[in-house]
DNA sequence: GCGGCCGCTTGGAACGATCCAAAAGGCGCC
DNA sequence: GGCGCCTTTTGGATCGTTCCAAGCGGCCGC
């Protein structure tokens, strides 16, 4: 080996370190790592040099060898989406806190998805978080099942770890306060063009309800997904259930976003709420907290479900987590606000 | 080297494949690299080989290897924000575009930054993009300045490529708007706790084009940062602006979820809007457009930002941009809703 | 027939860390 | 003084790629 051959600048490796300090590559190793079988001298020496040198460890180098690595994947549908913002923030939190890093990948369902996957699983990801997604392809299933623990967050599967609501009580909770202000026709709107779990179970609380009261339920689904929403192309609209033969008094959003469109609608068609129409959403977003939005919904509580989905995934790692998939629900909860009351209360 | 050791199940290597199809190693890293000089029997060979062991490439012996990543950090201020979470999907969509990954980390310019940019640092990522990020503390630019190009969007920094809105000249659209329905007396909110660059900008705009009118600019700061907005923990509400003893009729936000706010706040004090008091925000979020809200504002283009953005990132990497930072701008463009009005309209 | 060239394939040396087994050194005990 | 033991330190193998220079045929032209 050449003695001093003429380094143009590159970052520092662990054996420009160990030479600086005078010491072997392992002894570097095993300081920042903390090990705890280096003597107090020494290690001060080596620190000097790490310094000194401004070294960084090199995470791609450690974790090839480590085989293992502290990167999560986060598969969420629309960062544009506040619910789904709140929610990709809170993970981020919770695995920073834990040491993991979150690779994003933004991706409804489509054909990108696959490429993202495909992309993280390169990356060796420990696992992959999906939140608040639409349901994920079969595609999406055989790419990733096995290979890599998947927990699902405020989205449902069988093949994977979910943390989530117990969505049909909370649908049945909406319902049920809709039923006692006095309506009758209520209508149910869920929201993106791919039916997800969470979805479905929203709508069996609605279906079973409404049944247990004789009525019978009327569901719409949008055409747009909700990035989409506030642009002016609405292919359903309020209006259609509205102003139709059998006018409804009341609207069930499978999630707020959709509740607020549903407002929004209601605005631009004179129709009054909730004197002429009583609307519900579902998640609590921070909007439907304002004065103008004043929604009623139901709450789901997002630190909750970032800390489960990171504990439930660290658990699987650890290997204190094994076997089939588990279930873990988070409590939600019914926050009457002002945009339901008895129907012609105006 | 004994043949046949026992592999317990881990994922196949470019070894298995090259001992699979019978080949060298460099022969399909030749294929998977789609190198030109390979023949193209032995090529449909390895293609089989490939998709028989389902061989995916590790990303990180490569990019070790290669001396250069393929991804990207991201600083984001607040996910939850709305503009902050359009920003943030923006980019990751033009980034997974020009095949960069992106990881996140969510901070306010708080001690966690630091160990973010660390660990982003650590993983070496080819560039650091800053996403209407809070002023960045010196702490950040020693750790990154020069060792990897560094994008800011929407906010202003003179140690990286900037990419924004003239938001100065924004803010005296908006200011002269507010000037030319009749006001006078126009305060201006400035929101995080923290001066950002572009806040700064702003509310040179608006003293400037005060002044001109020989009118004296009054200036307010939230106390807390926009993710704890809605949180009715308010310590400077409009209330103290528009009760104190120089009644306000106008207020200039810095962004909209601070103009929001307001709303918000004379909402619940009974001011009614626009007819008491007109608002203008700055940005242009999607919820801005609801009849509801309906928000005279600045609207930035996402879009062309986060394109922007990640094209002057792409062109630092390709060294077909060098020297020192540039600043490149985008069109803003005043948007009159229906929260601007005369004063005294009502 | 031989040299040269070209197209394809290959072995080996990186990349920058971790980890393990073995070496080195110091110390006390018989 | 020799032996074993314990604490530190060390060299080398390894992780899964890329990349380069060299090898190897075969073909063409003179």
């Amino acid at each position: 080996m050449k003695p001093n051959s003429p380094k143009i600048s590159r970052s520092p490796t662990i054996l420009d370190v160990a030479r600086r300090a005078g010491v072997s590559k392992s002894t570097v190793s095993n300081v920042i790592r903390d090990a705890d079988c280096v003597a107090a001298p020494m290690r001060a020496r080596v620190k000097d040099a790490i310094s000194l040198l401004s070294y960084r460890p090199n995470a791609l180098a450690r974790q090839l060898v480590q085989q293992r690595t502290t990167m999560f994947g986060v598969v969420v549908g629309d960062l544009a989406n506040p619910f789904h913002g709140e929610m990709a923030k809170q993970v981020e939190l919770h695995a920073a806190a834990q040491g993991y890093r979150t690779m994003f990948v933004n991706t409804q369902a489509d054909e990108a998805e696959a490429a993202g996957l495909e992309s993280l699983l390169q990356y060796r990801v420990a696992g992959i978080l999906f939140l608040a997604h639409a349901e994920t392809t079969k595609r999406a299933r055989q790419l990733v099942a096995g290979k890599v623990p998947a927990v699902f967050v405020t989205c449902s599967t069988d093949w994977g770890d979910v943390v989530c609501g117990d969505d049909r009580r909370g649908a049945e909770e909406a319902t049920r306060h809709l039923l006692s202000l006095g309506h009758r026709r209520i209508a149910y709107f869920a929201d993106p063009i791919v039916e997800d779990a969470a979805d479905r179970a929203r709508q069996t609380g609605y279906r079973e309800v409404m049944a247990e009261a004789g009525l019978t339920p009327t569901v719409f689904r949008w055409r747009r997904s909700p990035s989409r929403l506030f642009r002016n192309d609405r292919e359903v609209t309020p209006e259609d259930v509205l102003r139709g033969k059998r006018r409804m008094t009341a609207v069930f959003s499978s999630n707020d976003l959709g509740a607020i469109e549903v407002l929004d609608c209601a605005d631009r068609l004179g129709i009054r709420v909730p004197e002429d129409l009583s609307v519900v959403g579902f998640d609590d977003v921070v909007m439907a907290r304002l004065a103008r939005i004043n929604l009623t919904t139901v709450a789901q509580p997002q630190e909750d479900l970032a800390r489960l989905a990171i504990d439930t995934m660290t658990a699987r790692l650890q290997g204190s987590l094994q076997g089939r998939p588990v279930r873990r629900t988070v409590e939600l909860r019914l926050i009457v606000r002002g945009s339901t009351a008895p129907p012609g209360a105006g």
